[in-house]
DNA sequence: TAGATTGTTAATCGATTAACAATC
DNA sequence: TAGATTGTTAATCGATTAACAATC
C-alpha cells in the first residue's frame, strides 16, 4: 500500500487539480507562487505538496502544468476505479449522482436505489433508480464495499444497519446524524451543517 | 469578538451536538467515552472540546445531555441569525435549501436564484425561486454579504464577479472549480471530488 | 551575469493524545 | 470506601511557515 495522505492533503491537491485543468491550455508553466495566491495559501506548502507528488519543477520557470497535473492524478490514483451506489434519490443524491464528471476521478457510480415507487426505474444521466429492495442482491453481485447515503435523517440510522448486513465497509453520510456501526465499517460525515456554520464566523 | 474556533473544533461540536438531539430524551447523562466511541475519536479530546464550551461535568456521571446541548449551541452561536441567499436551483441548491432545519443553527436560506425561466416563481420548503436578475437588488435591500454557490462550474466565475461587484463578501461555492476573487472576499470550497477521493483510501 | 523560482531544512505553530491527580 | 469519570498538564505528533542555498 502507497504512503498514507493526509485528508487535507487531498483537499489541496484536487485544488490544483482544478487550477491546472484550467491553465493547461493556456500555459506551459505555472509556478507555485500563483497557485497559493489563487487559493489564499503559502507558496511553500504548495511546493511541498507537489514535491510529494515527485514532480520537480525548473527555477525561474515554475511547474510544467501537464506534467503537475499528471502527477496529482498519478498520487490520487485517478486511474483506480472504484465503484460505488448512491442510496437515496432525492435532490442531494441526484446532485451527487449527476456531479461532474466523477468518473474522471476514477469513482463510477454505477446505480442510484430509492424506496419510493415514482422513482424507481427512472433513469438519471444515464444511471437507474433500483428499488431498495434491489440492493443486497446487487451490491453482492457486484462486489460493492462503499456507499454514498442520502436517505433523510429518520431514515439513516435503519439503513447503515442493513448496509453493514450487506459487509459494505465504508459509508459517506450526507444525513445531519451519526451513525452507529461496527469498529470494522467506516463513515464518513459529510457535515453540511458545520460547512454553515463556518460561513457565520 | 469571540476567540476564533477552528474548522475542526466546529465540525466536531456540530456532531457532539447531532449526538445529544438523540441522546436529549433517553439519557440524562452522557460521557465524554460514550461521545468518543460513536465517533471513533479520543475521549480526552471530547473532555477538552467541551471545557472550551465552558461547560462541566461531574464525576461518575458524565455531562448533563441538556447543559451540554445548550453550551454547544451558545459557543457556536445558534442564536446569532444570519441570512444568505442559495444561488443556483439544481438538484444541488435545491437540497441545501431544503436541508434539515438551519434556521435550528442559525441559518436563514432566504432565497434562491436560478437563471432558467421554468424554475423562476416556484416555491421549494416556502423559499421561491427568484431570477438572477433580480439579485443585484435583493442582495442591497436585504443587506446580504453570504451567498451559497451550486451553479455549474463553467457558470460559477462569472456569477463570482457578479457577486463580486455586490459587495458579497463570503461564498460558500460548491462548485469543483477555483474562484478568482479580491483579497477582502473568503471563497469557501466544499470539496466534494475531494470527498470522493477520501473513500478510495 | 542577475534574478526568479525551486527544493529543502529548520523553526514554529497547532492539534491530539497520554497520563494522572482531583472529585463525586 | 472504591471506582468511575472529569479536568488539566505535559508529551507527542503532524502540519505549516520561514528562510535560504541551489539552480536554471
Amino acid at each position: 500500500m502507497e504512503e498514507a495522505i493526509s485528508d487535507k492533503l487531498i483537499d489541496r491537491l484536487t485544488l490544483y487539480h482544478c487550477i491546472l485543468s484550467y491553465t493547461v491550455n493556456a500555459n506551459e508553466y505555472v509556478s507555485s507562487a500563483e497557485i497559493a495566491s489563487l487559493l489564499k495559501i503559502d507558496d511553500s506548502l504548495v511546493r511541498k505538496d507537489i514535491a510529494f507528488c515527485g514532480i520537480q519543477g525548473l527555477p525561474k520557470h515554475g511547474y510544467n502544468v501537464v506534467e503537475l497535473k499528471k502527477g496529482i492524478e498519478e498520487k490520487l490514483s485517478f486511474h483506480n476505479k472504484k465503484d460505488v451506489f448512491v442510496v437515496g434519490a432525492g435532490n442531494l443524491g441526484t446532485a451527487l449522482t449527476k456531479y461532474a464528471d466523477f468518473k474522471d476521478y476514477g469513482i463510477n457510480v454505477l446505480a442510484l436505489f430509492d424506496s419510493n415507487p415514482d422513482k424507481i426505474g427512472k433513469t438519471l444521466a444515464g444511471i437507474t433508480v433500483f428499488s431498495i429492495t434491489k440492493l443486497k442482491n446487487l451490491v453482492e453481485q457486484m462486489n460493492i464495499d462503499t456507499i454514498i447515503l442520502a436517505v433523510p435523517p429518520q431514515a439513516a440510522q435503519s439503513v447503515a444497519d442493513e448496509l453493514v448486513a450487506m459487509n459494505i465497509k465504508s459509508i459517506w453520510n450526507f444525513s445531519p446524524c451519526i451513525l452507529r456501526v461496527p469498529e470494522n465499517v467506516t463513515v464518513h460525515y459529510e457535515n453540511i451543517i458545520s460547512g454553515f456554520l463556518r460561513l457565520k464566523k
